[in-house]
DNA sequence: AGTGCGGCCTGTCCGC
DNA sequence: TGCGGACAGGCCGCAC
């Protein structure tokens, strides 16, 4: 579910809730999310104050004085804030109590997501070890994807939602910043000139930019932490609009398949 | 090595 | 109203 903007305006949150709260318990209802919770690791919480909560890619990690938390919201994950009374749902498998009386709930009905402990550098941890440059990281350039992607067949919507190539881009914001680069995401990489490969970069940074801003897109799952909806769903140009016309020119968006996931563009504006 | 695909799960929506 | 199938913000591991 969540890309980049949604983990940054959960981190955002979460970083104005829990800044220097303790932990107090942590509960564990169902520990078989995409890998089997380490229970007695991520116990390593309890007594711990929150010093930071950063993002890598799709990743949120909190840092507590020694130790971080990883957590990954795979498709269907919702992190949210609530009070202890609150009873939990079906699909609330993780709880972090704090000494304010706050409690920090993990929801996940397709159980995607995953959660892990590191007293180590968390960037080093294997999951998140081989993930590609921030998109905002200024070392990030056209130069470097058009370098990277010399002599590769796969299509630019395939090798940017690679998250070794970039990360945190998932379906909704590759293909919607294809439509802003004025990209077709059938192209093969290895066609893209290095202008081409500038212009994309500014449309990913510009569509995460207002993303973010927007407070996330909510189309069924996602909310922010404090369940109120995001509201970059309105500015969507391309996504889910298969047959609609196309905001900038009115000929019908066309939906495709690559890479398994449902891609839209339109064809004349994209090229 | 790079590429495509199946699978992991549950919920929802659509057509019959 | 019930039922099957397709689909969903991700990503890993496996074949070729």
């Amino acid at each position: 579910m969540p890309e980049l903007p949604e983990v940054e305006t959960i981190r955002r949150y979460l970083w104005a809730e829990l800044l220097g709260d303790t932990c107090t318990n942590v509960v564990i209802r169902r520990p078989d999310l995409r890998w089997p919770i380490d229970v007695s690791a991520v116990r390593r919480c309890i007594g711990r104050t929150v010093r930071d909560i950063r993002r890598r890619g799709k990743y949120l990690m909190v840092a507590y004085d020694r130790g971080h938390l990883i957590v990954h919201l795979g498709m269907s994950g919702r992190l949210g804030v609530v009070r202890r009374q609150d009873p939990p749902g079906p699909h609330d498998h993780v709880e972090w109590w704090f000494r304010s009386g706050k409690v920090l709930r993990l929801r996940d009905p397709r159980r995607f997501g995953s959660v892990f402990w590191t007293e180590n550098d968390p960037c080093t941890h294997p999951r998140l070890a081989e993930l590609g440059p921030e998109p905002f990281d200024r070392r990030l350039t056209g130069r470097r994807l058009y370098a990277r992607s010399r002599g590769r067949k796969t299509s630019v919507k395939a090798f940017l939602m690679d998250a070794r190539v970039i990360a945190g881009l998932g379906n909704i914001y590759t293909t919607e910043a294809l439509f802003r680069a004025g990209i077709r995401p059938d192209r093969p990489v290895g066609d893209i000139s290095q202008r081409e490969w500038s212009r994309i970069l500014r449309a990913i940074r510009s569509v995460l930019r207002a993303a973010i801003r927007a407070g996330g897109t909510s189309l069924r799952d996602y909310t922010r932490a404090d369940g109120t909806p995001g509201m970059f769903q309105m500015r969507l140009s391309v996504y889910r609009r298969a047959g609609l016309p196309c905001i900038r020119c009115g000929t019908p968006v066309q939906m495709t398949r690559i890479a398994g996931r449902s891609t839209y563009f339109c064809p004349r504006c994209q090229r």
